[in-house]
DNA sequence: ATGGTAGACGCTCTA
């Protein structure tokens, strides 16, 4: 089964590319962030075309988040768990941002599993609000996460964790020492997460680091190869049993109005 | 010295 994560910046200016991408790689699962759409306007029958099951998490403008589910290879729609994780943005009175989406996947005569997608906060600038809704965000998926892992279910956690883990996760270091993505506080509630227990599957099958998951848009970032690593896939301990393959889907960052995250994906044994 | 670009929205915010 291969698992994926695609931060597409904007459904709406990706679709072409979102297809073309099903299309080429044919993930079991796709996880969406930012797709920028409330769920009335997201083109759901486009993609099930392709012959995928869609479950949309959307709000105005910005944030959101969706899974995808092949069901021309036999899985079944995406079965919702839990949207959202209770916990209000950082204005005051404007409730909860679509960031958090857990369903079950299976196929009609095979065992679930759990699939998280997420789009955790940016929180720049820090310091300041933005940055301690992170850091609370952070504190709930965790405890989130410690449920899941309770429930002794087969699960995946994938997404924009928007958190460079390791100095060798990033093409500079100084260029990104103030940003709220590296802030040791950032890095240490990530690491809690692999503490207790999961398993970031990129990193383990390239332990060296040196691998980018996204390019600014600014800058020539993507020229210069200036990337970093903040789109992850976590796992807990069957899946990470069952895992064989990992990687980044780069080539499709370098396309004609591609997003600035490039996809990335994890194969796991059947 | 605080750039540069992109997306959604609506005269600005988010990243």
């Amino acid at each position: 089964m291969k698992i994926a994560t695609f931060n597409i910046n904007g459904i709406k200016a990706r679709l072409p590319r979102l297809k073309e991408w099903l299309a080429e790689t044919r993930p079991a699962v796709a996880c969406l962030q930012e797709i920028k759409s409330v769920d009335e306007n997201f083109p759901a029958s486009e993609l099930e075309e392709l012959g995928y099951h869609v479950l949309v998490h959307g709000q105005k403008a910005f944030n959101g988040v969706a899974i995808l589910t092949d069901g021309e290879a036999g899985y079944e729609p995406p079965k919702e768990v839990q949207r959202g994780l209770g916990i209000d943005g950082p204005k005051d009175g404007e409730g909860e941002q679509a960031r958090y989406l857990e369903v079950d996947v299976a196929k009609s005569d095979g065992a679930a599993t759990r699939i998280v997608c997420i789009y955790l906060p940016n929180g720049n600038p820090h310091p300041g609000p933005k940055f301690d809704y992170k850091l609370a965000w952070m504190d709930r998926l965790r405890a989130r996460m410690g449920a899941i892992w309770a429930a002794e279910v087969p699960a995946a956690v994938l997404g924009d964790f928007n958190v460079i883990p390791e100095d060798d996760d990033t093409f500079s270091v100084k260029a990104m020492v103030s940003d709220a993505l590296m802030q040791p506080e950032s890095r240490a509630a990530y690491a809690r997460l692999l503490a207790d227990g999961w398993t970031d599957a990129l990193r383990t099958l390239n332990p060296r680091g040196g691998v980018w998951t996204y390019w600014d848009y600014q800058a020539g970032a993507w020229q210069r190869d200036h990337g970093f690593r903040i789109d992850h896939v976590l796992l807990s301990p069957e899946l990470a049993d069952r895992l064989l393959a990992v990687g980044v889907d780069r080539e499709h960052r370098g396309r004609e109005k591609a997003s600035d995250h490039a996809p990335v994906w994890a194969t796991l044994k059947d």
